[in-house]
DNA sequence: CTGAAAGCGCTAACAG
DNA sequence: CTGTTAGCGCTTTCAG
């Protein structure tokens, strides 16, 4: 069998609490003691059972992340990001960090409100929330420490991290505005996302600005999928009064739009520009480079990792609500 | 407090031992009891703590995956793609993941085997483990259930999921030799790493194969890194007797190679034809697109999650020696 | 088919 | 400074 504190107590005559107080540093020990126990734990390389002290302590020093479990997982860029984020912090406050891929399309959408009373995390975060997910009230209304990424919602107890969506998807649309552009599509994404939500209202804010109509046909639903988009975006190269310029809702998006226009055998930029959300990797080496707006999303995620865990340590309370910048960068495709 | 077991046996007025069993499916329950108990479950809303049941059953469905630290995580897409297979595995199982981030270069090597001490996880997959990483033989002599990725021993108890790294070098090699080329170059990356053996081994013995000399000035040596490479090439640019070609070890290098041969105002493919390994995504993009050797990395992760669940339910044993096909892509840079 | 007893390895709370 | 008692919530083992 594994050696455990009973062990050590027993070879340095003293009780498992003892011990464990060194383990801990919890509580006070006689130097020697404490030397002499230590020296035991190493001779007998013990190493403590995480699982027993955190079901008698009631913490796991692991927090969970909740992502949308798609195809290829980690391959989205933008998950990447944040998680490179989050589990940087996590790491330098020695949490654990554990992965819950949710099938959103599906009944295990709930899943991770499983997970929370299952006592395997002491936080949740949660990437790419619906907007319609009626498990988040719930969740707000548990008191169970959590954050939300790219959301907003302003209930009591919701908290998120999210990035100025509406702000940047203006300076997208006003930057193509500048650059001559009156005939400018939008291609959504699913409004089941806030972020969608906000880059629409984003796009249809500089629209009135500008006195320019807001045209239905100019407006492609869909979901966030680069072949989806790649296929949508026909229905804007086929219009008769065709737009000159594409605002994409995101980066891979903008990419299945932009192939799709080389199929056409129209130019980008000089046919239509093209504007994405994000700035993945790939953006900067696409050809054409793609202008975008950008997202600070290893921010993001290290911001939404330091919020839960001054929500855990009770250093701060819900709601927490952050917004991050956005910023255009511009490349080769306006 | 929660619910617990014992809560949901007195409403049903069995033992905790019954509900235990439904929970389970272990033994035998009468049909009607296990009906009410089930019932009583969802009415009070139960779920079982997994902590406590992990205590009691010394499992944790949990596997641990040890990656490297390095600046941006999930930003690496060799690591990315690994980490898919991985886990679209663990999760058709009903396996947790949790992720080690690991400091190579630090104390903290060795931190995975306390992890395993620590009764977290069942099973263990390593990334990018070094050759000389001394932790590595006494896991293997530990009989706790783990892979390594892209590693090869053949001590006892190794278990490794490879590619075929030499003949996959070869193909590279091969392939700018039949391209007309006789002064190759190799930027071999990092030689604690068995994969760069592995290539340098099957860029000698395409050197040999066809007569030409082995030059050491040709070697670069380095870590797996796009700016190192960036930076060591100039070594191989300033050479009087320059080469026409190079090799690059992993595809990450390759990008810094070709950002540095533009720099000196040479073309690749024209001047310099440039050849990387791995197949990451930003290769087929960027500019010129890049030649490489495709590891099925996403198989790789698979296959690897798939060993070790074999090993963790016994339905297989140590040793697990399992060797992936590489494959050619010829794009733009050669 | 059901239950009782014991224990997984640790920590919290209190007492000394 | 150290120890005792109790318990975290579940499963295993054995007995009925």
């Amino acid at each position: 069998m594994n050696v455990t504190i009973a062990d050590i107590a027993k070879k340095a005559k003293v009780s498992r609490m003892t011990v464990s107080r060194v383990l801990n540093n919890s509580g006070p020990v006689a130097f020697d003691t404490a030397e002499k126990i230590k020296s035991i734990m190493k001779e007998l390389n013990y190493h403590p059972n995480l699982i027993a002290r955190s079901l008698s302590s009631q913490r796991t020093t692991t927090i969970g992340v909740v992502i949308p479990k798609t195809e290829k997982l980690f391959l989205d860029n933008y998950i990447a990001q944040i998680l490179s984020g989050v589990t940087d912090v996590a790491q330098k406050n020695n949490y654990r960090i554990m992965l819950i891929p949710v099938n959103h399309s599906r009944d295990d959408e709930g899943d991770y409100l499983n997970f929370v009373r299952s006592k395997l995390f002491d936080g949740l975060i949660l990437l790419k929330a619906k907007t319609d997910d009626p498990h988040l009230s719930e969740l707000a209304k548990s008191g169970f420490p959590y954050v939300m990424v790219n959301y907003r919602k302003f209930g009591d107890n919701y908290n998120f991290v999210d990035s100025e969506n509406i702000k940047g998807a203006e300076l997208a649309v006003e930057h193509l505005y500048y650059k001559g552009h009156r005939k400018i599509a939008f291609v959504a994404g699913s409004m089941d996302e806030v972020n969608a939500r906000d880059r629409m209202k984003g796009y249809k804010n500089i629209l009135k600005k500008y006195k320019l109509p807001i045209r239905e046909e100019y407006i492609i639903y869909g979901d966030f999928n680069r072949v989806t988009a790649h296929e949508n975006s026909k229905k804007l190269l086929d219009l008769k009064d065709r737009p000159t310029a594409i605002f994409c809702s995101d980066d891979y998006m903008a990419l299945g739009v932009i192939e799709q226009i080389k199929k056409y055998k129209l130019s980008v930029p000089k046919d239509i520009a093209i504007v994405g959300f994000d700035n993945i990797e790939i953006g900067e080496f696409s050809k054409p480079a793609l202008t975008t707006v950008k997202q600070p999303m290893y921010e993001i995620g290290k911001t939404s990792s330091e919020a839960l865990l001054a929500l855990i340590k009770k250093i701060k309370k819900s709601p927490v609500r952050i917004m991050l910048k956005t910023e255009l960068i511009v490349r080769e495709s306006t």
